[in-house]
DNA sequence: GGTGAAACTTCTAATAA
DNA sequence: TTATTAGAAGTTTCACC
């Protein structure tokens, strides 16, 4: 996949929309001194690109009563059950990310549950699928560090 | 925290926005078949609850050069330098997540690079913070699961 | 609580530079 | 590529249910 060429302008526009999707075009174009019209074609070619694939809110799922988070590794029995366990995985919500990783797991997941009790019961339903043969599991204490854009605005100075 | 009460109509938005925050209160309100100025005041009740914290656009990393993802496992000397750690951590902007964990490792992250050099680089430099006795690295071969959206469903029917 | 309409702001596409 | 502009579209407020 080809690295695409943004420009510093470009940058500064995604920079201002990362931090709130909402941000008027021309509040933006107020900010890079250019017209309204044009932050509105760069977002739309950035979008067309691929680069912006969409938006997304940010909520307070502690608020909403999911408070637990957890790592779970997973150990297979043999590595050709991948693709069916991770179907499996896919059926239960509360997995939020998964990924086939190398190292000591075959796949890796996140899950976000309740309350330890609601944890449990997941954790169960992954144990109980054909295939997986032991499972890890890391239960966050505190999330402390979650900032995309700290990666953005390196992403930026990289180019 | 209290768990926060919101109906039907709240899910509802909520559900169109997680799928593209610019969607038009227009449009939410013709399809639930209320008034856009309704849209409005519960969005904005939302926000000053702090269930919704905000909006962020979702990028193509790999698109923008970025295609290596690790999870990396930190084991500490001793718990007490965690907060340092942490800290430390916080200054590699690669580092996208980061988690004071129990089980296996004292803290775990995620790493975002560009390829296995650079992520290379990226562990030494964890490796090399005062107090990380040593690191295990496992290493994303795919993304196989990243939706929020199934968990927000799952929110709404319990509730 | 909600509505509907007015006033205001923003978006978007066409045209011109 | 960018700017300007003007009509379309969206947001927000408010008097009134």
């Amino acid at each position: 996949m080809a690295k695409f060429k943004l420009d510093e302008v470009d940058h500064q526009i995604l920079d201002m929309l990362i931090e709130n999707t909402r941000t008027p075009f021309t509040d933006i174009a107020k900010k890079l001194l250019i017209s309204a019209g044009t932050v509105h074609v760069r977002v739309k070619k950035m979008e067309d690109a691929g680069i912006i694939k969409g938006s997304s809110l940010t909520l307070d799922y502690v608020k909403l009563g999911y408070s637990f988070i957890a790592y779970v590794g997973i150990f297979l029995e043999k590595t050709h059950q991948t693709k069916f366990v991770l179907e499996r995985l896919n059926q239960i919500p509360y997995i939020t990310v998964a990924h086939i990783t190398t190292g000591k797991f075959n796949i890796f997941c996140k899950i976000r549950a309740k309350d330890t009790k609601h944890a449990k019961e997941i954790i169960f339903k992954v144990d109980d699928i054909d295939g997986v043969s032991r499972t890890e599991t890391m239960i966050s204490l505190e999330e402390s560090i979650n900032d995309k854009r700290r990666l953005m605005h390196t992403i930026f100075n990289d180019l």
